[in-house]
DNA sequence: GCACAATTTAACCATTTGGTCAGAAACAGG
DNA sequence: CCTGTTTCTGACCAAATGGTTAAATTGTGC
């Protein structure tokens, strides 16, 4: 399936999924058209769907390759190695994807805030299957007293909260820090690290 | 203008704007219908636009509302206060908007996430200029030694991102903390204590 | 209960939307 | 260079969308 592409159908699908990425992840499903993708692509409609059957099925698409991507730092964070670095990593992991895919952590922005109805199984499974595996490696370390005490749930969803947010409230952090500042970076993860710093010390 | 207006006015604008906000917060501007809000306000669509010009009118007025609401908490952060209790007090006040007023968290969002087209003029005003200012303040708390040392903007950042995170990706949470614990809040108010805690402590 | 204003609605309109289809171009392999 | 396949496009369609209008209905002060 995969192998019999044709260059230009590769080519052409990247496109397109490129320019549906584009505008989904600014206006959400419902609030993107066709057209626009079709004009962002540079391609026409009849062409689009050509390769895709529907406008379902490329935001389909996009979001099944997102929920890989997006669960991957965590799942690298690893139950054998130094609490507090793991931890410490697995933020700047998450940081780096807001400031690297802030078009895919926007489109899961925008499909969460519409109730998850695309992707509500996923959410119930993949992810809170990762999420219960990895809050129970937490909650071992804090038995054990390797970092200190804290919900190891709430820890992870203030992770994902405050990385997300340098991608999804971009336009707010860059009006409100100025012009002057232009990345907001750097500063955003030397404040985590010290935030998160302070909460782990034993 | 405020004034002259009927008691069935009053009842149908507001009936209106309640409608609008749910759904306006989630599916955003774009994604949203005059039908759709018509329907859930139990009005027809016409009757709609006797009361408001247009869709963007509808938004407009909702936004414009929110603003105001939206930085009160922020307002009432008092210089001559005890630091570590102000700020404390702020973050639960945010946290205490994202469970009482999740839609106007979601409406925010939505237009955040979409580059804030119609809302940028109050970002880079009101609230740019109310952040600064408290800021200032917060930074002359570490000055003086009352708090620990941090950003102060990106320690705003993150009472904004932590808190409404709560309301906009409520399915999200509860969906991964499972059907067992049904109100995340308590366990989130006391996360957020510790972790702001920690980071303050001199 | 009457005159006048406020409210509501059915019918309508132009544009946009997701999607189709028949055929035209472009591209292969022999 | 010819034949079959892949790729692309203009024209089209039904439904949905934001909005209008004229007339019907309801409410209000007297």
């Amino acid at each position: 399936m995969g192998k019999t592409q044709t260059r230009i159908q590769k080519k052409n699908r990247e496109t397109i999924l490129n320019a549906a990425l584009d505008v989904f992840s600014q206006f959400g499903f419902r609030g993107s058209t066709l057209d626009q993708i079709a004009k962002t692509a540079g391609l026409s409609k009849p062409n689009l769907l050509y390769y895709f059957p529907s406008k379902e099925a490329i935001h389909a698409e996009l979001l099944s390759q997102l929920m890989d991507t997006w669960l991957d730092p965590l799942h690298d964070l690893d139950p054998a190695g130094e609490p507090k670095a793991e931890i410490l990593a697995y933020m700047r992991r998450k940081l780096e994807m807001s400031r690297n895919f802030p078009r895919e952590s926007r489109l899961f922005a925008n499909e969460i805030l519409q109730g998850a109805p695309r992707i509500m199984a996923a959410i119930k499974g993949e992810l809170k299957q990762l999420t219960d595996e990895k809050a129970a490696v937490i909650s071992g370390w804090m038995q054990d007293g390797k970092i200190a005490n804290s919900h190891p749930y709430h820890l992870l969803f203030s992770i994902w909260s405050l990385t997300q947010h340098y991608a999804d409230f971009d336009v707010q952090v860059r009006a409100v820090l100025g012009d002057s500042a232009n990345d907001p970076f750097p500063d955003a993860e030397h404040y985590l690290e010290t935030l998160f710093g302070k909460l782990l010390a034993t």
